[in-house]
DNA sequence: CGAAACGTTGAGCTAGTTCAATCCTGGTGG
DNA sequence: CCACCAGGATTGAACTAGCTCAACGTTTCG
């Protein structure tokens, strides 16, 4: 039991681990630290020498503008890295919050550089990582321009919802966390707080889905998918897609 | 003079390039072929075994949805390579097309992925690339978001004349090649037709910039970064951010 | 209990859409 | 050389989705 292990789990979500990768990422250094809701972790513009670790909680990330709106850009589950891509690109272009009581662990550039000459499989599966993430940028551009509010809402209540289940027992009986309030969905999707309400609400009332004191439930995944046009091809779960 | 000159000039320009990583990309071997504009390069679905490399002209990525609507997710310039992801996700989910004539080549992954293990730091600048790639899906996604539709499209020229300037040569005179017709403009934004053309006339009009024959004119640059909100930071070009 | 944060609702307004016509440009055939 | 055509650009006008403003309800937690 290491608590590396969220990790290592999505990792093996993604693609295969072999057991010699496995103990490499066992291996790696790991400082822990507990988060508050909505604290700040990373800075824009911080030249961070290690990496993030969500081992429990939800974290996301967002640009600020200059009038002061936000543009959340990606949420993050237990076992994911927000700012693995600081592996090779210094500089942060965006923030890095908490969103809920969170534990974090800081894993240092240095030991993944390590790990990943080490062993070019291991190297593959966390530049697929980053590959999954930018996937799931375009899919979220989609979500904000063309796919529109309405089916865009559904298409980030799938994500949530498949993310959750993939990562192992954050989805139970129908319901995941996603303890995001009303203003950072708007956020997420480029729309007001108030439409945002109000597209939640429409899902409510058609018996799809709905968020309650932080938790979705999905009523009705069919009509949930098909509001949303979601096509999970891009989360790339499978080793081989 | 080599047909992979522009992939060492665009990797050259976002880090350092050693003698020896020059030559093992000089000697990839690459298959040429012309694409009119238009026309289809790869589909989603597709399981690439090669990944495309822009020798001249501009390709563009895009998402289809159910309604027939689309959404441009990005554009790529000479020296790029839109689906160098396919080395660690095989499965297209979204489709490539050529916005103007152009030539590209095609890169086996064999050769890449040899290459890649032959070289840790040719490995890091690729791996940099796909996250810059992906930096530039965030800034895609808040043109599309909370940034707005006058802002976004001052963010896009931005975007455009500054990636066509650092590709060299592709820049002169306060004008380089923009070869998209409005509607595919609009799909970049998703926005309406209509509106991407009110858009570009008020920046016409008010003297900061204007699209002539498939050419990005920049009058003001100070200007349109400002309407823009335009911080170049996440396109990454020096090695050390 | 009371305060603070969050969620919900109504009403009026506006930015952006749709529809549809017209104009412009470059390319083609006679 | 010119008439014609197709694709793209431009414009006007009516409409509406989504926004803002502002009030009020609800939950949470000290």
């Amino acid at each position: 039991m290491s608590l590396l292990d969220p990790l290592i789990a999505k990792l093996g979500s993604i693609g295969h681990l072999s057991e010699s990768d496995r103990n490499l990422l066992a291996a790696l250094p790991i400082t822990v630290r507990n988060v508050g809701a909505n604290q700040p972790v990373v800075h824009q513009g911080d030249l961070p020498k290690s990496s993030i670790l969500v081992i429990s909680g939800i974290l996301s990330r967002f640009q600020e503008l200059t009038d002061g709106g936000r543009q959340l850009v990606s949420f993050h589950l237990t076992g994911e890295m927000p700012d693995l891509h600081t592996l090779y690109i210094r500089k942060m272009d965006h923030s890095l919050v908490a969103l809920k009581d969170s534990v974090i662990g800081h894993v240092p550039h240095d030991a993944i550089h390590a790990a990943v000459s080490a062993s070019s499989s291991l190297m593959a599966l966390l530049w697929r990582a980053t590959l999954i993430d930018a996937a799931i940028f375009r899919q979220w551009m989609t979500n904000n321009g063309r796919r529109g509010p309405a089916a865009g809402t559904a298409h980030l209540l799938c994500e949530i919802a498949l993310r959750s289940k993939v990562a192992g027992g954050l989805y139970a009986d129908g319901a995941c966390d996603m303890p995001f309030n009303q203003q950072q969905l708007a956020d997420a999707l480029g729309i007001s707080l108030v439409h945002a309400n109000r597209t939640l609400k429409s899902l409510k009332e058609r018996g799809i889905a709905l968020i309650e004191r932080g938790r979705l439930r999905v009523l009705d995944w069919e009509a949930l998918q098909t509001a949303a046009g979601f096509d999970p091809t891009y989360l790339h779960l499978k080793a081989d897609s």
